[in-house]
DNA sequence: CGCACCTTTGACTGGCCTCAAGAGACGTGG
DNA sequence: CCACGTCTCTTGAGGCCAGTCAAAGGTGCG
């Protein structure tokens, strides 16, 4: 069961600059702190399912989540990764349209829904941030629809390793005061959240598939592994040629869908 | 080029209620309505590519554009397709992220993006609207992913002449006074506007597969065909039971993304 | 009628999936 | 410390679906 914990003051929140709030006065976020609640999940436990009854919604705080659809015989295509201060949930929607789980231990700063919705309505300065923040997930969704209909196995797997790369260091799962890399400054070190099953149902593959390409990246030294989540990119010029696109030509604002 | 065309009148306009103004008040609407302009494009014609300054955003109001991104081989993926209503362009950005072409002879209705900011800044109404839309493309978008990620060429085939029949009777391709059909109330006719070409980019298929697998389903009788680029569903189920998906499952709000 | 373009069809190839077994990691308990 | 089971990951062999290359058939327009 997921755990609904006690507030913390928004104030010091480590996603109070990025997440839907982000753009609130102080008075607007003593009203957003009244009507908060945290919510933590185990690694592996579901958070909603689609069809669900949508009775809250919330930023998450720590932790990814992954929202996923499947087809009646069981396919499963993951089509977003919610990762620290991303928005989950649709204000104004009753029913949840994917699956929503936990990949690592997560904590959401949640609202109820219609609360929230209330609260949207007299607080443009929330509106604002969750047209942006839904917008960017458009623009990741797009990427992401070029790389399920167009890439080679090969270039999803080195797309979604170089995706990860330009997080390191800027996301809480990189160790803190860990400087940020820039391309070509040398090694790389990546800590892969995902398990192998979950990277193929993201990149529209099977497991098999996604180690066989793994193993192959390995062998011809793009990368090297170092346990089976943690991946070291030597040149990540070198990574980012195999991803099929424009080197240096990836969008400032590239996430991680 | 594009022609550059007079204004018509807001309150006569065929996507009033649905556009990125829907919610706006009579003053509102006056203010856009002194900024506004319309751009036509011919079929086939570019509207702006990704990369280019984004210097107007506006709404589709007649016809249907492309929204598509390019691998540097010349792989392309259709990542959006905008019908009437349907927004153009991202405040806030300064780039396009995608190139976009008119696929059918196309109008918009188009504001300057920097006055246009000021005014969403200004008018809540608007905002509140265009994320709405912007949610909307994002849960298409989703869907998508699905069928590029998961679905067999049959299926995304399938699922691509379901959309359109989805449509058929509620979009301005359709003839006036046409009734919308319901699902098993005899023979549908779907106009479709792409191309082989274009149905494949949108799939993420060649257009020999694509072609194939229409003659598939003409040969079982699941569909039949008037000229290229019109086709007949004798039994929307038996259409609707190729597409992977659960029957009467479809998500009651689905867009063709 | 003739040309250009789009679409269809065929033969072949190849990349990814399927099925299957083996290797490695990890926790538990003797 | 090692035996054991479970789970994940890797590797191999073979098959199938979709891609590639090529050519023929339709369609529309000047």
């Amino acid at each position: 069961m997921n755990l609904i914990s006690a507030r913390e003051k928004c104030s010091e929140c480590p996603i109070r600059h990025r997440a839907v709030c982000a753009r609130c006065e102080p008075d607007e976020l003593a009203r957003l702190e009244q009507i908060k609640y945290y919510r933590t999940y185990e690694a592996g436990q579901p958070v909603m399912w689609a069809g669900d009854p949508l009775t809250f919604v919330g930023s998450v705080v720590r932790g990814v989540a992954r929202l996923s659809q499947t087809l009646p015989d069981g396919r499963t295509q993951v089509v977003g990764l919610l990762m620290s201060s991303d928005f989950l949930g649709r204000p104004g929607r009753e029913v949840l349209g994917c699956d929503v789980t936990a990949i690592s231990d997560l904590t959401l700063c949640c609202f109820r829904r219609k609360p929230f919705e209330t609260l949207l309505a007299e607080t443009p300065h929330l509106t604002d941030r969750l047209l942006e923040l839904a917008l960017d997930e458009l623009d990741a969704a797009r990427d992401w629809m070029l790389l399920l209909g167009r890439k080679t196995a090969r270039e999803k797997i080195a797309s979604l390793l170089a995706i990860f790369a330009r997080r390191t260091g800027t996301t809480s799962h990189a160790a803190p005061g860990v400087p940020v890399r820039q391309p070509g400054t040398g090694p790389l070190t990546i800590d892969l959240v995902l398990s192998r099953e979950l990277m193929a149902d993201f990149l529209g593959l099977t497991i098999e598939t996604t180690s066989r390409q793994i193993s192959a990246l390995k062998s011809q030294g793009v990368i090297a592994l170092e346990g089976n989540r943690r991946v070291i990119v030597p040149d990540l010029r070198r990574l980012l040629a195999e991803t099929g696109d424009d080197i240096g030509l990836m969008r400032h604002d590239q996430r991680a869908v």
